[in-house]
DNA sequence: TCGATAATTCCAGAATTATGGAAATAGTTC
DNA sequence: GAACTATTTCCATAATTCTGGAATTATCGA
């Protein structure tokens, strides 16, 4: 599960689609707008779409033929908080403002 | 550079392994014993931890004809920042405690 | 209804990654 | 130096993932 998540970061094309979504703020992106911004084709962007889409970390709204997609940050800060937890404990390695 | 981070991690006997070396600390363990504790054949674990370590993610110490290993808390820590700071801002997906 | 548009699904080929036994490398012990 | 141990590298195979054009689905506006 969070495998998937990392997996699905673990991309160039989506972790760029997901930065994009992040800056997007909440109400995210056409998924049109997406693929010309980033300069992807329409199949290969909705393949990424859905891998993160199945990994949890954006959710697509349908308005009439357009889908908007937008980043699920609830879903990025339970990755972040496992890494945290799971990946850092007792070293340190946890964030500044929290390890102080 | 993340991005091979996040690769390193999106595999779940990488990750296994690397929560492994976290819980270990800064002194790591001995790739047979992590063999071991995994059930992992040696030449599949000798796989991921080349794999993680050209992510960067944990270093290796010869000692004899034995390697340790450990986790690289700074890179790992360098992951849990780039994340927070590229993938949650502006949306409150940092740590409550930052967030706060 | 028709033609255009937005997006996905289908598909086949290319590329990458994972697996684990066998061979090789290097250090240890006697 | 011979036998043994720890680990890696080699290799072939299997499995997965990525790519993007073509076909498909659904919606829109006239």
């Amino acid at each position: 599960m969070m495998v998937d998540r990392l997996a699905a970061l673990a991309q160039p094309h989506r972790l760029a689609v997901f930065r994009l979504l992040v800056v997007a703020g909440p109400d995210g992106r056409l998924a049109g707008d997406i693929a010309t911004d980033l300069g992807l084709p329409a199949s290969s962007l909705s393949f990424h779409l859905a891998h993160l889409r199945r990994a949890g970390l954006v959710r697509a709204e349908a308005r009439g033929r357009e889908r908007r997609y937008a980043a699920d940050f609830a879903a990025m800060r339970g990755l972040v908080d496992f890494l945290t937890e799971n990946c850092c404990s007792g070293a340190g390695c946890a964030p500044a403002s929290v390890a102080a």
